[in-house]
DNA sequence: TGCTGCAATGTTAACGTTAACAGTGGAGGG
DNA sequence: CCCTCCACTGTTAACGTTAACATTGCAGCA
C-alpha cells in the first residue's frame, strides 16, 4: 500500500501525474521530453501541453539515482572575491550551461584542507566531472577520483610531470618575462610584492627571481611576501615599508594588479614619480589597470579561455570515450606594456 | 535477479557495501552517522572505521528522494562580477555551511525571464529554500515556489506591499540622502549617472529626484541613464558627455563606486578639480573608494548583513515552524563622507 | 517468576526516474 | 495473403537511501 501521503503536504507534479492525465504511461512521458522523436508528433504535443499545465518539473535526484548521470560538475575555486576565478567561471559557465550541466561552486579560500573537504562533500552528488584550481591536490584524492571513474582537469597552471590534464599558462614564465621587461627597461633594483603567497604566486616569484638571477641582479632583501590577502591596502602598506628599508629599489613588481594599484596609490600620495623613480608591475590586468594613473603595466591572463576550455576538454572526458592526446594546454599570456614602467 | 554490473564500471561504495562488511544492516549504517544516538558506541567506532576505509560518501540523490529534504537552498543574484552580491553570497554561506546546506548559485545576468528560466531548472534540485534578488519576480512564479511549499527569501531590496519576506534596505531614501548631502554641501546642478539600470538603480534614481524635486533644483536633462554594464570606461565616457552637454554641472552621483571611480579618472585625467570644479559621489563604497584620490564619497551597504539575515531567516522557515513577524528586515545603509564631496 | 519497558537493531517499502526488454499493430514486400 | 520489420508504447525492476514499523533481548521491578 502507497504510504500516506501527509494532508496538506504540498506535492510536485511527477511524470505520474502527468502521464495519468493524458492517458499514458510514465515512461512515454518521459520519452516525450527527453527522446522526442521515439514519441509520436501528436501525443508528444499532448504531453508538453500537459507538462506546462500541472508546471512539472523533473526530479534530479531521480534521475541520477537510477541512470548515474548527474548532469553536474563540481569547480573548486580558491575565491569568489578575485575577478581571476570569476571570469574563469564565466568561461566554465559558457560551455557547461547550453549543455544542461549544473555548475556546483566550492570556495577553497586558498585553504587545501577545506578543499579536501569540499570535493569530499561535493561527491556526494556524483559529479560527472570535476574542475580543480591548481595542482596541489593530495595524489591520494586524485587517485579516489580516479577510482571512482570521475573525470578532473586542472586550472590556471601547467604540470610539469604531465601527471593530471591541465589547462592554463605557465606562471613562471609569466613572471620570468614580466620582469625581463623590466631589465630591458634598464631598472636593476627590482622588488617584488607577493601577497597571499599560494602555488601560482610563488611560481610568478620563481619567475623572477630566475629572471634576475639570470642578469646577476637578484637580491633577496628585495622579495616582499605577505600571507594575507591582496588588497590595494596592503600595497600601500608594502610600498611603505619599500621605501624605508629600501629606498634605492627602481621598480616593483607586484603579484597581482590589487596591490599594484595600491603602490601606484601610494606613489601618488607621496608623491613618487611613476615610473621615472619607480616602476610598477603588476599581473592579470583587471579592469582597473588601464585606467589607473600611470596606466598599470600588467600581464593579461587568459582565464576566460581557461574556463572554457577547460569545460570543453572535461566534457569530452564526460562524454566522449576518446583519451584527449594533448594534457597540458598552454593558453600562454600578453605582457600589457603601459605608462608605468 | 540484481542488473548486471557493467564489467570495469567503477562503483563508489555504498551503505550497503558498508554494512556488509561490518556485518550488519544499512540502516544501522546510516544511524550511524546521521542519528550516532541510536547505535551503541562499540558498533558505531567500528562503522565509523569502515566508512572511513571504504571512502563511503553518503548518495544525496537517494537521500534526496527517499526523504523530501535535499539540503540544498537556490540563491538567484544578478551577476558575479559585481563585489556586492560576491559579498552577499559570503553571508549565505556563512550561515548555511555550516549547518550542511549546498547552495545553487544561479547568476541571473539581470535578465528576469533568465530568473525565472533558471529558478525552474533549479527547482528540478527541489531546494528546500530560495533566495532571490530583488522583488520583481512575477507573481505566479512566487505562487508555483508556495503552493510547492518552498520558503523564498528576497534580498536588497523591501516591499512596500509587504507581499514578500525582504532582507535589505531602502534603495530609495539611500539615494535621497546621499543627494540631500550633496544639496548640503551647497551643490545645485547635480547630476545622476545611471548605468544598467536595474530596479535597485532606478529606485536610487527615485531617491535622487525626490530630493532634488523637494529642494527645488530637479532637472530632467541631468540625468545620465545608460542600460551597458557598469564599468570604469564607461564612467569616464559619461563624464566627457556631461562636461560637454552641461558645464556648469557642479556634482555627480553615480549609481555605484565603479561609475564613481571612471568619473575620479575622467577628472584626473583631463584636469577637473574634484570636488571645487565637480563634486562625486558613488554607491556601494567599494574598496577601490577609499583609496581613490581624493576618496570617494559613497554609500556604505550592509551587502554582507543581508546575505546573512536573509539566509538566517530562510533556515527558520526551512526548519522551524514558526513564521518570522517581521516580514521586512531593514539593515539600513551608512553615508561615507570623503573628499571628492 | 513473569511482566513492562526501553535500548539496539532489523525488515519492508517507498521516493521518481530510466534501462532493458516486451509487446502491438500497421506498412510494405514477395 | 503471410511474413518481416519498424515505429511506437508499455511493463518491470532497479538506483541508494530513509521512514515506519517490527523484533530482540535484557534490565528492572513487583
Amino acid at each position: 500500500m502507497p504510504r500516506k501521503a501527509k494532508q496538506g503536504m504540498p506535492r510536485a507534479a511527477t511524470l505520474h501525474d502527468v502521464a495519468a492525465k493524458v492517458g499514458v504511461s510514465a515512461i512515454t512521458v518521459s520519452r516525450a521530453l527527453n527522446s522526442p522523436d521515439l514519441v509520436s508528433k501528436n501525443l508528444r504535443e499532448q504531453i508538453l501541453a500537459i507538462v506546462d499545465e500541472l508546471g512539472y518539473v523533473p526530479n534530479r535526484s531521480a534521475r541520477t539515482l537510477v541512470s548515474s548521470r548527474s548532469y553536474t560538475v563540481a569547480v573548486l575555486i580558491p575565491s569568489l572575491s578575485n575577478t581571476v576565478f570569476i571570469d574563469t567561471l564565466a568561461g566554465i559557465s559558457e560551455v557547461l550551461d547550453p549543455r544542461g550541466y549544473q555548475i556546483l561552486i566550492g570556495n577553497t579560500a586558498y585553504d587545501d584542507e577545506k578543499e579536501e573537504r569540499l570535493l569530499r562533500t561535493h561527491l556526494s552528488h556524483k559529479p560527472d566531472g570535476v574542475l580543480l584550481t591548481g595542482i596541489r591536490q593530495r595524489p591520494q584524492t586524485l587517485a579516489h577520483l580516479a577510482k571512482l571513474g570521475i573525470p578532473a582537469v586542472h586550472m590556471m597552471e601547467l604540470d610539469p610531470t604531465d601527471a593530471c590534464l591541465c589547462v592554463g599558462f605557465s606562471q613562471e614564465a609569466a613572471g620570468r618575462q614580466i620582469t625581463e621587461h623590466l631589465l630591458a627597461r634598464g631598472y636593476r633594483r627590482i622588488a617584488f610584492f607577493g601577497a597571499r603567497l599560494d602555488p601560482r604566486v610563488m611560481q610568478r616569484l620563481d619567475g623572477y627571481r630566475k629572471a634576475l638571477q639570470a642578469a646577476g641582479c637578484h637580491a633577496a632583501e628585495l622579495e616582499y611576501l605577505n600571507p594575507r590577502p591582496s588588497k590595494i591596502g596592503l600595497g600601500v602598506e608594502m610600498l611603505d615599508t619599500l621605501r624605508r628599508e629600501h629606498p634605492d629599489c627602481d621598480a616593483v613588481f607586484c603579484c597581482n594588479d590589487d596591490l599594484a594599484l595600491g603602490v601606484l596609490t601610494g606613489c601618488q600620495r607621496t608623491g613618487i614619480a611613476v615610473p621615472a623613480q619607480l616602476a610598477v608591475a603588476g599581473f592579470n590586468d583587471l579592469e582597473g589597470a588601464a585606467w589607473a594613473t600611470p596606466a598599470l603595466t600588467s600581464v593579461r591572463t587568459p582565464r576566460y579561455r581557461v574556463g572554457f576550455e577547460a569545460a570543453t576538454l572535461l566534457l569530452q572526458l564526460m562524454e566522449g570515450e576518446a583519451t584527449p592526446a594533448l594534457r597540458q594546454l598552454d593558453l600562454g599570456f600578453e605582457l600589457q606594456l603601459r605608462g608605468s614602467s
